[in-house]
DNA sequence: CGGGTTTGACCAGCGC
DNA sequence: GCGCTGGTCAAACCCG
């Protein structure tokens, strides 16, 4: 299969350098035949002139028998242009054979890994993984050395297949927001680094429960209903962020109630239960990267059974849309569920072509931990040594890998790329701008004054952007506040996630709403990141402008597609969720 | 003193 | 059945 590849290839590459020198393969040959009664004629010419007759009359046999030659040549370009349109439709038909291939031979080998497992009730669940990434990935943290080089030497050589062929699957813009069937490449990294979390369900069930068993019963009661029956699926949220602090500041309260070593991670993990009310069942794990410390872990788990003060909103609508896309597309089989996402991502235009940022990644992961589908929410900042398409995989790891994961890839590794979604960096209208100038079909509607005046207080409050808009364009300046500030970045990605998240259930979201929600989510995200924990240092002047966008605030509510968040805000537990940490 | 954290113990699921 | 692991409990402790 691959070598066939590999020849098409590179007739296909032979044909594009005789395009790209400007003349097609029939014209080349005519210009070989003229160079033939070039050299004819100059050999004419210096023959004696007492022949000139007989030299006429050759001249014109030769002159016919040029024509004659040129018909056929021409006949024959015809074929090999017949022949080279075949190459390339057969070529483009094995492309897509061989991403097929790939796909299936995830699913087989997660189907594979299912069957071998069958004594295993909770190895039949199927396990999707949806990840959204913010930034270049950091060096696969969970999988096990070995694995990541399987990775890497597959990603390499599908990349140099790629550059081989001359194919240009990739994005124009370097932001991509890509989708790829991941496994979880090791369980022990994901059970390390991949905390394990949140499930974002539909249905809420008050529950008063003092005991905590009768809270773990409400919970595995209220996700059958759900899902249905059949295999309990649990969606989970995972967010993965730079953070210094103990835990991420997500607005809610949260009372620590164990703590474990668990397995491949010398740092501990933390568990914390919802504290807003008595009885809510979500929980979330804390818990540090193995492989890079600075790199925190939150998973959520559960529904929140009670209002969510507003600075909580932010963190619960993006783990709730994520979770949303994940449950979604889970109904559907692996490649439903990246098609579903890409098609979102292509309603969203942030994705040139997603065929390049599709990956498939095998899992090997044999953690009992996998049993939930788990959304994990990237947004580490970008790491400088680990190279995007490092990332392409086409490792099959281990039979043990038993669910294919899907990642919403925010690359924004480059500090140039962001110029490129960001567009135009004329200040009042560069939202507008950026995502005009990306999708060609957003529009915010007549009144940005609200998005404007947000982003006016903002600079204004902010010393940092102060000064960059002063001295560099707002485009630069937000591309350095979004490369250098994990907390600018996951505002960011919170924003596009939720508004991901709302635009993928039709009807709830119209293009020109959406750039306006997206504007207010972002601005409460900067609202709920304002606090402590990893609450960033650019944001620390916002605090007095919230009456600035606390319409923002309260509009934002409806814009998320959950009901459980157009609660009543509660701000004032902010702090206490801190202390707690 | 109330609320939160710490930490060893306990339980359940899973693999061998 | 045993050991391992993840998850949770709850008594002891800490702190404002």
């Amino acid at each position: 299969m691959e070598v066939l590849l590999m020849n098409m290839l590179s007739r296909a590459d032979a044909a594009a350098v005789g395009q790209e020198e400007g003349f097609s393969p029939s014209e080349a040959r005519k210009i070989d035949i003229g160079r033939e009664l070039q050299k004819n004629s100059d050999r004419n010419s210096s023959s004696p002139s007492s022949h000139e007759d007989l030299m006429d009359d050759k001249e014109d046999d030769e002159l016919q028998s040029a024509k004659a030659e040129m018909g056929s040549v021409k006949e024959e370009n015809e074929k090999l242009k017949m022949m080279l349109e075949q190459i390339q439709e057969n070529y483009k038909s094995l492309q897509l054979r061989f991403l097929e291939i790939l796909q299936q031979g995830g699913s087989s080998a997660s189907k594979k890994s299912t069957e071998s497992s069958s004594s295993d009730p909770s190895h039949n669940d199927e396990h999707e993984l949806v990840s959204l990434s913010l930034g270049r990935r950091s060096p696969s943290p969970t999988g096990s050395k070995k694995d990541e080089k399987n990775i890497v030497n597959s990603s390499k050589s599908r990349e140099e297949q790629e550059i081989k062929a001359g194919l240009s699957l990739g994005l124009d813009s370097k932001f991509q927001l890509s989708t790829e069937i991941v496994l979880n490449p090791s369980p022990e990294n994901s059970s390390g680094d991949q905390a394990k979390e949140y499930e974002e369900g539909e249905t809420l069930t008050p529950s008063n429960k003092i005991n905590p068993k009768t809270t773990r019963n409400e919970d595995e009661d209220q996700e059958p209903a759900q899902q249905g029956p059949g295999p309990v699926k649990r969606a989970r949220v995972s967010v993965r962020a730079r953070c210094d602090a103990p835990t991420m500041n997500d607005g809610c309260q949260w009372r620590k109630y164990g703590q474990k070593i668990a397995k491949g991670n010398p740092c501990p993990r933390a568990y914390y239960r919802c504290t807003v009310a008595p009885g809510c069942p979500v929980r979330k794990q804390v818990q540090r990267c193995a492989d890079d410390m600075s790199i925190l872990i939150t998973t959520y788990e559960g529904n929140h059974n009670h209002p969510l003060p507003v600075s909580a909103t932010a963190m619960a609508s993006t783990t709730s849309a994520a979770a949303s896309m994940l449950l979604s597309g889970s109904s559907t089989s692996q490649a439903g569920l990246s098609s579903t996402l890409s098609t979102e991502l292509n309603g969203l235009n942030f994705s040139h072509d997603n065929s390049r940022a599709r990956q498939f990644y095998l899992p090997n992961s044999t953690s009992p931990n996998n049993l939930f589908p788990t959304v994990t929410l990237d947004l580490t900042s970008p790491s400088s040594s680990s190279n995007y398409f490092n990332r392409f995989s086409t490792n099959y790891p281990s039979a043990a890998a038993r669910f294919p994961s899907t990642s919403l890839n925010f690359s924004s590794s480059e500090s140039n790329i962001l110029p490129t979604v960001w567009g135009n960096s004329n200040y009042p209208t560069y939202v507008a701008s950026a995502f005009n100038n990306q999708t060609g079909n957003l529009n915010l509607g007549k009144d940005q004054s609200q998005e404007v005046q947000f982003y006016q207080s903002f600079l204004e409050k902010n010393k940092n952007f102060q000064h960059g808009a002063s001295q560099q364009s707002l485009t630069e300046t937000l591309t350095k506040a979004i490369t250098s500030d994990p907390s600018f970045r996951s505002v960011i990605a919170s924003a596009i996630s939720s508004m991901v998240g709302s635009n993928a259930k039709p009807g709830d979201q119209s293009d020109e709403n959406f750039g306006q929600n997206l504007i207010q989510a972002i601005s409460q995200n900067l609202l709920a990141q304002n606090g402590k924990g990893c609450g960033s240092t650019y944001f620390n002047g916002l605090t007095s402008s919230s009456s600035t966008t606390s319409h923002s605030g309260s509009s934002l509510q409806s814009s998320f597609p959950f009901s459980i968040f157009n609660s009543a805000s509660t701000p004032a537990s902010d702090h206490k969720e801190h202390k707690n940490n």
